[in-house]
Formats: C-alpha cells, structure tokens, sequence
DNA sequence: CCCAGCTCTCAGGCGCCTCTGAGAAAGGGC
DNA sequence: GCCCTTTCTCAGAGGCGCCTGAGAGCTGGG
C-alpha cells in the first residue's frame, strides 16, 4: 500500500497508485518547498517553473492535479488552465494567488470544481485544498474501501467540510490558526510534533516570527479543547507537543 | 546481510545493499566524527567540504541522505537542496544549524520530509533523525522482513515518535537526557558501554564536563527504570555500564 | 467610524532540567 | 581486615523551557 512519509496511508488514485501532482511557481524557493510537502503526502510530484513548461510537463506525467501560480513570467495561469483543459479536461487546478489579486475572475473560474488559495499560504492549506479537490472530483479515494472514518482521535472528532470541531460530542469555536493547528495535530495523533514542525506546516511559509507563538496557539487550543476535561494535548518538554486519546 | 560495526543488524535499503549518506560540512573535524558515527551505523558515507563538492559527490554517489550544515563557504544550504533535488529528488535531507542563527530561515526547509538538528549536537541525535528521516521516506527497512518492532529489550518498550517508554506496561517518564541515554542503552544491549563512550554519544560533542554525570543519570534511570523491579541497568566495575533483559 | 475578533509581541514567573561538589558506600587487591 | 579506587547519593545553584496575562496592530463588518 501506499503511505506518506508519516507512516498514514495516502490518498490514491482509485486504483491504488500514487496520485500525480504538478507544481508550477516561478519562484524556486517556493516551487520546492510545495514540492517538498505533497512528496510527504506520498504523491507522485513535479515542478515546472513556466506555463510553456507546465504544458509540456503535464503531456508527459498527466496530473491528476495542478497547483498553478496565477502569475507566471511568459504567460497568464488562466490561459495555462484553459490549455491544460484542452489535451486533459479532468484535471483539478488550485490556483495560488495574491491576497488583492483579481479575485472576481478566481471566482469565476473556481466554479468548475477548482479552488484557490491567497499567498502567502500554509502547506497545511495547500495540502488540504488540494485533497479536497481530488476527492471531490472523484480522482482519489481512502486507502481502505470502507466509509472515510475523517479526523477522529478519541472522543474528537474534526469535520474538514464543515470546519467543525467536537469533544465528546460538544461543540467546540475554533479561530482559523486554531482549526489548522488542530487539524495538524489530528493527522498526527500520538506523535511528538516539535514546535518548529508545526511552525513549518501551519504557519505561513514567510511567517518571520518566533516559535513562541505555537505556545501560545497550544494554550488557545487546551483551553477550547482540553478546558475541565482530561487533557489530550501534552507537553513534552525540550521535544514538542503531542496529540493522545485519553486512555492511550 | 549488511551489519552495524556494533554487530547490530543495520538499516538498509530495500534491496538489503547499504544505505548511503553524504556528510557536507567544511568543519573537518565535525565531519569526521559524523562520518565515523554513519560508518559505526553499517552506512556508506562520504564527505564533502563545500557545496560543489557536495554535487559533485552526490551525482557519484546517488545517496539515499544527505546530512547538511546549512553555512558553507561557497553556497547556501537552500540552494544546495535545491539543486540536490533537481537531479535526485528522492533524497531526504538532515539539516546543522547553529542555535543562535536564524532559525526562521530553517522554517520551511524542513517542509518536506526534511528535518535539522541545531549545533551543537549529540551523535545519537544526528542517528536518531537520520534514520527517522529513512524509515518515513521508505527507503531503509529493517533487515528482518516482519514488521519492525522498534526498540524493545525485555519488558523495556521505547516509541520513538511518541516519544514513550514503557516498562512491563507502565508508562515511564524521561527528561530529554534521560531518554537519549536510554535510548543509546537500548541501541546496544547486552554490551557494555564505557562512560566516554556514552559521554561520546549521548552528549554534546562540546561538552567541558567530565564523566562523572553519567554516573549521576544512569543513577536517575535506575530510579525511574528498576525501580522495585528486576534491575536490566548493571555496573560493571572498571569497564562502564550495560542493560540487559531481565532473564538473559 | 467604531467595534469585535483574531493574531502576535512582550515580559514576568514558575518549575523542571542539568550539572557541580562533597561525602557515603561498595568493591577489589593485598 | 585494611586501604585505595570506583561508584553512588544527596543537596543545591543556575539556567532554560514553558505558560500566562496584558496589550498593541490589523482587518472586516456593521
């Protein structure tokens, strides 16, 4: 079977082969640091650094996705998506974008099932766009043929649709910087995350400030989550954090 | 089969043939002592001073890791992945930094599988995360094909992801040097293990002290570890200290 | 334009971790 | 049994990691 780098079982094409990726910023740094986080998704991923270079890669490796930079040196992300839809009509697209971009023709064009995401970004983001898309368009399914259990960890469950957190069926408010560090925890579940890792996946890539503001997110997180109730968030002093179900 | 210098069975590659690592770091006398450790590990290493010759090497070399300081004379560490990812984007990266430089630089470096280690460091650190670094990207297994059963002596059960340590079930719980010096113990049982090896391996390869702490923390484990218990710790007088199971 | 929520910085403080030194205990040679 | 060496234990100082509260900057909505 196929796994990420975590150990988790990955999310596959419908036969169990690696799902096919293509990233296309001109930005190097940029480029490989996406390359870097679906890789540890367990997917199959290139780059390419221009719309004429994406056209030609994505001939050859036929993604199952593409995560297009909006603005690229020789031409418009949209006439590559237009492109791309010719030869290969199936494939999902997540836009990157500026925050003030131009976001009326995002909308329009995100209505065929594609989406975005507004630099600067989380991969956190990125990587959950992306596995939203492929699922809804039916190109991916769960390593296990049974029903997709989602984010549970003991009596916490997270629904990534609707951005809804429960403890012990009780409802919980969570902000977006603390829904992202829950879902990262989750998909993590009993292992010690080192506050620069989570630092790395939850926060924005340009993010300059300190790892001290993961304490302070951790603390958020306990008092929403763990407030009155036997604590499943646990501090591993000089190592990180980790996720537990109570009993484990 | 491929074994460790210790007789332990090594990590390998899938095919059973030797990992291989490149060390680049232009500190000579740093790089030796990592060499030596990779080398005690079973590994095929080489060393390479700079970042050409660390492209140079790798090009030759086709390495499975590369463990990377990220200041060398003639290049960033970004742009050596980087380029070290064009022509093998398989490989997995272990990062050197210094504590005090800019860690904000390594935030997003590590985005992939990748990971770092902050100078100065201990060799069981730098093996630790090396062979965390193999095992996730799934380019080492264990040389038993059953599945691995982590590091286990007797009832003594260490996770390394979770970071726990179990005696006969009862979880126990370890300071940061505690569990190094377990786990170094653990690596190696049945062996005895002289307390300059131990201070070697377990401490900072800049550690003034002398080795009378390691008397005081093997005292410490055995009150956390044997205590109203079997002993597994035993001294032996003159030559160091050795863990066994409790039977054997 | 004001208000509310979110995000992040700063600084204080507590508690754990690490290491030192001195003295007690144990082991081995004679 | 005596003495020397090695090892163990204890107490404490210092440092650092982590947590928390207060508040400032920002943004989006009313």
């Amino acid at each position: 079977m196929n796994t990420t780098r975590s150990g988790r079982p990955a999310l596959t094409r419908p036969d169990g082969t690696a799902l096919r990726v293509l990233v296309v910023d001109d930005d190097p740094d940029l480029a490989e640091v996406l390359t870097g986080a679906l890789r540890y998704e367990g997917w199959q991923v290139r780059a390419a650094g221009d719309g004429a270079a994406a056209l030609a890669a994505a001939r050859e490796l036929a993604p199952d996705a593409v995560v297009l930079d909006v603005m690229l040196p020789d031409m418009d992300g949209f006439t590559v998506l237009r492109r791309l839809h010719e030869t290969q009509p199936e494939v999902c697209v997540l836009f990157l974008t500026a925050r003030d971009a131009v976001e009326d023709r995002i909308a329009g064009l995100t209505a065929g099932g594609d989406d975005y995401v507004t630099k600067p970004f989380s991969l956190e983001e990125v990587v959950a766009r992306l596995r939203g898309l492929l699922r809804r368009a039916g190109m991916a399914r769960r390593p296990e043929p049974e029903e997709d259990p989602g984010l549970v960890v003991g009596d916490l469950v997270m629904d990534e649709d609707a951005r809804e957190v429960t403890r012990a069926g009780e409802l919980i408010e969570l902000s977006p910087t603390e829904f992202e560090l829950l879902r990262f925890l989750m998909r993590n579940p009993r292992r010690v995350l080192s506050k620069a890792q989570i630092l790395d996946r939850v926060w924005s890539y340009d993010f300059g400030g300190r790892a001290h503001v993961v304490e302070l997110y951790i603390s958020y997180l306990r008092k929403k989550i763990d407030a009155g109730r036997e604590p499943m968030i646990h501090t591993v002093r000089g190592a990180g954090y980790v996720l537990k179900p109570v009993a484990g």
